[in-house]
RNA sequence: GGGAUCUUAGCUCAGCUGGGAGAGCAUCUGCCUUACAAGCAGAGGGUCAUAGGUUCGAGCCCUAUAGGUCCCACCA
């Protein structure tokens, strides 16, 4: 057998081949099982509308390698998908599309329209899914569901109709957010603040005199963002400790324009310090006015049509838009001697965050979410740390909103969403809530009825997605057994549309909550740290670095060098990095796999012994007698590796982790352990064949585990090794994590090694400052009085052939038979000598020595201020304290060593 | 106005419960060594924003200051 791999690795082709297989072989599904314990995750529905984006990207790759680590594990994990019909989003880019056709979404009608939706999701719904199956996603996906699919629609309806009748949903008549372009209204957490530059307008109105007429010398004063809608004031207020307009107390004053008296009311919400003292107040058209109109019972008085032009209250303005009919206003306002002055003023505006239109505050009979008690479960949840939020400081963004909640609006005036189960009688208008139409009205004993025309919030829907998804109302199995689920993985951006809403929802109708841990990601941003943007044009796609890069590099760039809940900023050149980094994983196992092959060669004789059929597998038990130290040390270090990789994954670390089996695969096996152990596979001679063996076994099966650490990051070239070498259809997805075992610690290897590692360092460090050839081999001479440092380089010499241009290793008692010019390295408890046939410069010896010298009277310097510092002996622990010691101990006799040598230098001058 | 967060090598960022400052890229030097030049070996580069404090010990904890980013909030 022999196998034709690639010198670089090529993702193209290979990972589709790979998913393909991985979905025919049903890896991804899972089904109950009570023998084994579940990890569920359920996604974050992307909308139909979506295209794959940077987001997407990093947000699916997070929930994939948490699932296939569990799955690793041995839970049984399931990763449920589906797609959210986002209600407003799509049917804003299906009004675009008919546009574009000429036709508005009233010429088609309501049925016409929905339709077109359902067109629209036929052809756009399955994109996103195949292009996070481009990613490696691991999801359930014959589980794949819809926000407004059967399920998810009795789902929704049920959950209406419940919280109908406990009276925590209800339909009522309050100032809301209106989008003037939208033609909807939305919730408060849709409304985008944003500062703009815009104009404080000074006015007076005068004050009614005794007759009942404007009066010409007496007026009041103030200012105001919006002058337009003094159309609908109701009256202006003052603060009842303004001792400046005590005297205006129970008078009136006149309203310009609309030419009428209203009153001068006293309100705590009135701010003494702010301009004048005096607010006008306009109950329908601003929040705070509607609540001050509340308590002095102002009339309210709407001015405004959907699209924000004036209505017939606003008399000879009616008609115009809010912007133009404020442009007359101040004009007329300005003749009639009422505007004091223009100031320029910023301040904040609320925008729709769909549109950046400017939102409108309307009063609307429309549908709410009683907040009150509702939440309450949800802040105990995380106050107890029941659901635990990662990281934790977004308990404070969590505990903001949920503190100062307010009812939720949840209606919408669209079509494309979940229609209100609210039907109501032609003849009475009683209304009934159910989830089918009424045949008799419960008050008048009318038939007919007609259904509430408003849709639900999108995110009404997928505030159930947890328990939707897996077949609630009913008692399915699947409900019993995968939820609660286990993890969440979201941006902080949605905490207030989607994860509080969840939380609630979860404790209200399955009496549970819905998640343990929400893993928060923060955003990618370009390389310049802007939000990527569809109208800055400076989005990424990820599909594009897929196509390029690879999705292993993708994923692998997406994690690293990220804490949790941070931004993150996007580079070509991490990509890149990591591409290389992929390679460089081919190329360590081509190289096992290439004198794997030899070994199988049948001249051998060894090929059941390594080919890892399962028959021939070697267990570690067998092998574990023919171990060299470097094998032992390789071994060690990796059993190290997945204790603490483990660990670090089940904090959520991710990206700490993948840095640690990262910097393991490329530092430790491929620079160390592959060339340590290249002499001993090379050498062909009699007697070697143990030697090759332990060398073989050992490459190939600390490979196979770091690969299956590096698995849930980068599925694809793991997988595409790991059938490779196992030359076998097993999968790695499918394959046990590792475990740590203390049966494989090594301490004493570890420490050879280590010392065998410092000394090559030591002399490469050296050659390269002596400007000694690379090519230029040199006789190498190791000088210790301790007979155990002695056997380590002992059974080390033939590392310095390769690794050091050693030709040949003396290891000795003292310097005798070296020459005295000889280059030298201090180790801990060794010296090693390099002497050249031609002179050295022995001042750039002493030098190079001297600069040693410093560093260990740095060391030194350290460890003594610690060690005679009598506090830190009697309060620092005990094992620190040890651990100076050795310390000291290790450094004193560098030291010494370096003295020594120097000294001996010195006389040759 | 309230809150969060950041400030660490030229650039972008890690640094998990306080115990000898790290990575990638970039720079410099030398190597086509039969796994990999998408590579190997070596090097340079940081008063961890500033000022205090707690501690035997602070990049890490506390306080203040400066600058950046973000979230929330009805100041007309």
């Amino acid at each position: 057998m022999s196998r034709e791999l690639a010198k670089t690795y090529d993702p193209k082709g290979i990972e589709d081949r790979i998913y393909k297989r991985w979905l025919d072989k049903k890896y991804f599904h899972a089904e109950v099982d009570r023998t084994k314990k579940p990890f569920t995750i359920v996604i974050p529905p992307p909308n139909i509308t979506g295209q794959l984006h940077m987001g997407h990207a990093l947000d699916n790759t997070m929930q994939d390698i948490l699932i296939r680590f569990k799955r690793m594990q041995g839970y049984n994990a399931l990763w449920q998908p589906g797609t959210d019909h986002a209600s407003i989003a799509t049917e804003v880019r299906i009004i675009e599309k008919l546009k574009e056709e000429g036709i508005s979404k009233e010429d088609l009608g309501r049925e016409g329209f929905l339709e077109r939706a359902w067109e629209w999701k036929k052809e756009y719904g399955g994109r996103i899914i195949e292009q996070l199956k481009k990613l490696g996603s691991s999801c359930d996906w014959d589980r794949e569901r819809f926000t407004m699919d059967e399920g998810c629609n009795r789902a929704v309806t049920e959950v209406f109709c419940k919280m109908h009748e406990k009276g925590w949903i209800y339909k009522g008549s309050r100032i809301i957010n209106w989008c003037p372009v939208c033609n909807t209204s939305i919730s408060d957490a849709e409304v985008e603040y944003e500062e703009q530059a815009g104009h404080l307008w000074h006015i007076k109105y005068p004050l009614v005199d005794e007759n009942g007429e404007p009066s010409k010398t007496e007026f009041l004063e103030f200012a105001t963002t919006r002058p337009e809608t003094m159309l609908g004031d109701t009256a202006v207020a003052i603060n009842p400790n303004d001792e400046r307009y005590a005297h205006l107390k129970g008078r009136q004053v006149w309203l310009p324009i609309v030419n009428k008296a209203i009153p001068v009311v006293e309100d705590d919400y009135v701010d003494m310090e702010f301009g004048t003292g005096v607010v006008k107040i306009t109950p329908a058209h601003d929040p705070n006015d509607f609540e001050v109109g509340k308590r002095h019972d102002l009339p309210e008085i709407n001015i405004m049509n959907d699209d924000a032009t004036i209505n017939a209250n606003g008399g000879k303005y009616e008609g115009l838009d809010r912007y133009e009919a404020r442009k007359q206003i101040v004009e007329e306002l300005k003749a009639e001697g009422l505007l004091v002055k223009i100031e320029d003023y910023s301040h904040n505006v609320g925008t729709h965050d769909r549109c950046k239109t400017t939102i409108e505050p309307l009063i609307k009979k429309q549908w709410f979410v009683k907040m009150d008690e509702l939440i309450k479960p949800a802040i105990k949840a995380v106050k107890d740390g029941e659901i635990k939020l990662v990281p934790e400081r977004m308990n404070k963004i969590y505990f903001n909103w949920t503190d100062n909640i307010r009812d939720w609006c949840i209606s919408r005036q669209l079509w494309w969403g979940h229609r209100i189960p609210a039907y109501y009688c032609d003849k009475c208008g009683e209304i009934v809530v159910a989830a089918k139409a009424p045949s008799v009205c419960p008050k008048c004993g009318d038939t007919r009825f007609t259904q509430d025309p408003d849709t639900l919030d999108t995110w009404f829907s997928s505030a159930l997605w947890p328990f939707s998804t897996l077949g609630w109302p009913d008692k399915t199995e699947d409900l019993d057994y995968f939820y609660p689920t286990d993890v969440l993985v979201t941006g902080y951006d949605i905490i207030f549309f989607w994860v509080i809403r969840m939380i609630f929802s979860g404790y209200e109708n399955m009496n549970e909550k819905p998640f343990s841990t929400v893993l928060f990601h923060g955003l990618i941003r370009d390389s310049q740290g802007r939000k990527m943007s569809k109208s800055l044009g400076n989005g990424i796609d990820p599909l594009e670095i897929i196509d390029k890069y690879g999705a292993d590099a993708l994923r692998l760039t997406l994690i690293t060098g990220n804490a949790p809940g941070n931004d993150m900023r996007f580079y070509y050149e991490r990509v890149e990095a990591n591409r290389n980094f992929a390679n460089k994983v081919w190329n360590a196992s081509r190289f096992i796999m290439m004198n794997m092959d030899e070994e199988e060669n049948p001249a051998a004789g060894t090929e059941a012994a390594l080919s890892g059929t399962k028959d021939g597998e070697v267990s570690y038990d067998e092998i574990k007698d023919s171990l060299e130290p470097a094998d032992k040390w390789i071994i060690s270090t990796l059993n190290t590796l997945i204790r603490d990789v483990t660990d670090n994954m089940e904090h959520y670390e991710l990206g700490i982790a993948v840095q640690k089996v990262y910097d393991f695969i490329w530092d430790e096996f491929c620079d160390w352990y592959i060339e340590m152990v290249k002499p001993r596979l090379y050498a062909k001679d009699e007697g070697n064949e143990t030697g090759r063996k332990a060398a073989l076994w050992t490459l190939k099966n600390v490979l196979i585990d770091a690969l299956k650490l590096l698995h849930p990051y980068m599925p694809f070239i793991t997988e595409e090794i790991f059938c490779n070498i196992q030359n076998e259809e097993e999968s790695i997805m499918i394959s046990d994590w590792p475990v740590y075992s203390d049966d494989k610690k090594f301490e004493k290897e570890e420490t050879a090694i280590n010392l065998i590692k410092e000394a090559v360092r030591g002399i490469r460090n050296a050659r390269t400052q002596m400007n000694v050839a690379p090519s230029r081999k040199a006789a190498v001479f190791v000088v210790s009085d301790k007979e155990e440092v002695r056997n380590v380089f002992e059974d080390g010499k033939i590392f310095f052939a390769s690794l050091a241009s050693a030709s040949s290793v003396t290891v000795q008692t003292d310097r005798s038979g070296i020459a005295e010019d000889a280059v030298s390295v201090v180790v801990p408890d060794a010296t090693v000598y390099i002497p050249f046939t031609e002179l050295v410069d022995i001042n750039q010896e002493i030098e190079r020595l001297k600069k040693e010298q410093k560093r260990l009277e740095g060391e030194l310097a350290r460890v003594n201020g610690m060690l005679g510092n009598e506090r830190f002996i009697s309060k620092a622990p005990e094992a620190k304290i040890n651990e100076e010691k050795e310390k000291l101990k290790k450094y004193t006799q560098m030291m010494e060593q370096v003295k020594e040598r120097l000294a001996q230098l010195v006389v040759l001058l």
